[in-house]
DNA sequence: CCTTTATATTAACAGTGAACATATTCTTTA
DNA sequence: TAAAGAATATGTTCACTGTTAATATAAAGG
């Protein structure tokens, strides 16, 4: 097997990417569940069945959907957590910049973390997942620096899991209206992130 | 009266409850996207299209479930708050009910807090969001009794707002299997809900 | 009695995901 | 250079869905 630089019978220049981006598109327009193969296939200008040929079926769509989100989050968190050198600002930074990522693309964030469409979460598509644990690394790492020493494991993964809790549920409930009408600017929203994550620190530490 | 007077033309005794029973089963089934009017109304026993007598369309079948799930969950917290005189230990029994409730359904409790259909969440649909102010109530009112006086409604509505946010997020990654390894029995899960609990009073008050 | 009204049913339409056989096009090989 | 092979895109088809329209049924009220 030999690496080969463009695969055979390639008509559309990368149908793929062009495949994801229009259901991208259709994603935050109509939301996970109007979201259908024919039409993304129109958008993108193929026949309707074109996209079987890069994605199992519609469910495998929407997981490589998701993976994508994961990635660009992960990236996002990792830019945030390097930019500040004082890790309490850097999990100041952190938190802001998740609650920014789920009200800019709130679609994706819910099918990202809703029920997938199975209805059991993605645990079972493993590239999901692994993009998963991959944007849960920076929070880690900054709790890890921030905890007074000695540091456990376990004591780290508590720390996260309490902060990543707090942010995911104040995110959830940005985007599903519960805290929309105190949250309108952007501004608003850092002060808020902000305040919540220096009471999380004051427990947690 | 156990049997309520039956409207005219009525054939069936209470269709509209025994459309929601068999919708309730077949969403913590199948999850709330392969949730099809036809299926449910087959399941009742009825026509495909007897079901658009009681409810609007799919829609507002999923959002009578959705606030009959907020429902539940407000007797719930209702019942736990009034079990225990000490406010602190109430706010444990609250915390401890919602995730207990999340994990118990979890494709309602998905459907409650999810997208619902249209991708917006229910914030346009009266009856669900009165059920779920109402589900609401209890933490605030907890809350109350627990902060040190004098107390405004806005301090009041912070408090509650940071617990549920983390509630909220801890119940979610429990449902989705982030959190599945950590928390295997229910002894588990009472234990991490005190210890959070715990953790957001002390950074609270 | 007959009319009204809510209820339930059958029939039909349009749109969906998925499966199949088939045609096209490019890379590899002889 | 030309044939072989594989990946890709297509048209068609099937079962299922949500929804609407027209119709039949049963109870209530005159």
């Amino acid at each position: 097997m030999a690496t080969r630089k463009r695969r055979p019978g390639e008509k559309h220049g990368d149908l793929k990417a062009a495949l994801l981006q229009a259901a991208g598109k259709r994603l935050e327009q109509d939301g996970p569940e109007k979201l259908s193969l024919r039409a993304v296939a129109r958008l993108a200008g193929v026949s309707q069945t074109a996209p079987y040929n890069h994605f199992a079926n519609r469910e495998g769509l929407l997981a490589a959907l998701a993976a994508q989100g994961f990635e660009r989050l992960a990236t996002n968190q990792a830019a945030a957590a390097q930019a500040n050198d004082d890790p309490r600002i850097a999990l100041e930074c952190l938190g802001y910049e998740y609650t920014r990522f789920a009200r800019g693309h709130p679609k994706l964030y819910r099918l990202m973390f809703g029920a997938g469409v199975g209805g059991e979460g993605w645990h079972d598509d493993e590239l999901v997942t692994a993009s998963k644990s991959r944007s849960f690394a920076p929070l880690r790492d900054v709790i890890c620096r921030l905890l007074p020493e000695p540091v456990s494991p376990e004591q780290v993964d508590n720390g996260a899991m309490v902060c990543w809790a707090f942010v995911h549920g104040l995110s959830a409930m940005l985007i599903d209206g519960t805290l929309a009408d105190r949250v309108e600017s952007d501004d608003a929203l850092a002060e808020l992130s902000r305040q919540s994550i220096a009471i999380i620190l004051d427990g947690v530490t």
